[in-house]
DNA sequence: GATACGACTGACCGACCGGTCAGTCAGTGA
DNA sequence: TCACTGACTGACCGGTCGGTCAGTCGTATC
């Protein structure tokens, strides 16, 4: 069966079963978990034998590394894809969050596969690829911050990495849980990542006081340090 | 099935098999998830027959429903006990944020089991459940921020959901992702979710820019409304 | 003592799991 | 022409899955 014969290949099917494979298998996996596929699923999916899969993949996990490095590979890509931008600090933050955001919904099954992966325990493998990239994504979020720091944009006593896991979690917990939000009623922004996006930058830059609050706070804390947590254990 | 009788039950062991089945269940679903976990993986842990386990529910699913209403039960109580506030708003949101956290942390197995509901797709009754809970957190929140806004110590143009979810969001990141912080060298408040949450709201109240920054960011948008995002598509 | 009942168990079921294997078949090079 | 190769398949493997069932045991009731 099979024989796609797509084109310039003459006999061989060329629409290749191993990326038919890694496609299904991708798509299944990042939806219901590895646990919840069963490789005929993925072989129905894929048009392909059952048999097949295990002559191109060694094991049901080799399959799953393989879609996860696929995976990772495609992510740095697109990771690389939205730098390469200058501008004043919240100009920057705000082109980040933007495209960082819109890439995870373009690329959706990717992002959830790896998210799954990062946020589960044991597994050394796995985790280590899922860590690289989200720790790639992290460092380049923490050198726009640090850049704007030195130009003292930045305030001086932010923690750059502080504002990095802030700010990527904004987005993280959108994408996980933004089928959630649409359900609450006091949720306005749940269909629209890109003005999320804006409104989380927005809120990182200015805070969310008022003036005369601010004073107040400034007021209670003259240390410069955190102005916060000073209560009673 | 199960009969209440928690206590005075004289002979019979008294330390319930449903609820060592249940206690057992919530472990390995809350660290494995659904599909990676055997009945018979429950049973041996629970010390009881396989058969017993369906003696009490009448399906592999029955359990896992039965161990999320109880999961969801507790984490509804947790959520009551951290409520009860007064003072100013940075206090609130500051306390709210610090004890949620700790509360999260302290009651892992539940909070994994919560979230691992509520973030997948499909599977109607679970998830009802588990909106059910965080949408009572955020709607605490929503209060705390509104309560706030009247009395003028919150910006007025700022949507009180949209602060609740990136509050939120920013916790339940750290929560997910705290082991994968831990290897980054940035990051220097991995281990300390107390510290985390207060800087988190540190940010939130204060903004992260310099103020010569946010002089320049008012003059640059005079218009009140979000100053970020004005570039071409 | 007879009876009834709920908690509990070991043996068992069909279905399906990941994985194997012998064999088919089209293309290739000598 | 023919040996060889690699993609591919249907049939099959042992094992485990969720779930069932006949039956044992301890206790309560009459």
């Amino acid at each position: 069966m099979v024989s796609g014969m797509t084109e310039s290949t003459p006999t061989r099917p060329a629409g290749d079963a191993t990326a038919r494979i890694l496609t299904a298998a991708e798509a299944l996996f990042a939806k219901h978990g590895f646990d919840a596929v069963s490789m005929n699923t993925i072989a129905e999916r894929a048009s392909v034998s059952k048999a097949n899969i295990f002559h191109h993949f060694s094991s049901k996990k080799a399959l799953y590394l393989a879609v996860l490095r696929v995976a990772c590979r495609d992510s740095t890509q697109y990771l690389q894809e939205l730098f390469v931008e200058t501008g004043t600090l919240p100009e920057r933050l705000a082109n980040f969050a933007r495209k960082q955001i819109a890439s995870m919904f373009e690329h959706g099954e990717v992002t959830r596969l790896i998210l799954r992966e990062l946020l589960k325990d044991g597994e050394r493998q796995g985790r280590d690829l899922a860590e690289k990239v989200f720790g790639d994504n992290f460092a380049q979020l923490v050198e726009i911050l640090r850049t704007g720091q030195a130009r003292g944009e930045l305030r001086a006593d932010m923690d750059p990495a502080m504002i990095a896991t802030l700010l990527i979690g904004a987005m993280v917990f959108f994408f996980e849980s933004q089928e959630v939000l649409r359900h609450f009623p006091d949720v306005k922004f749940a269909h629209d990542p890109k003005r999320y996006s804006g409104l989380v930058v927005d809120i990182l830059l200015r805070g969310i006081l008022s003036d005369s609050a601010v004073k107040n706070l400034r007021r209670a804390g003259k240390n410069g340090a955190s102005s916060s947590a000073q209560h009673k254990e």
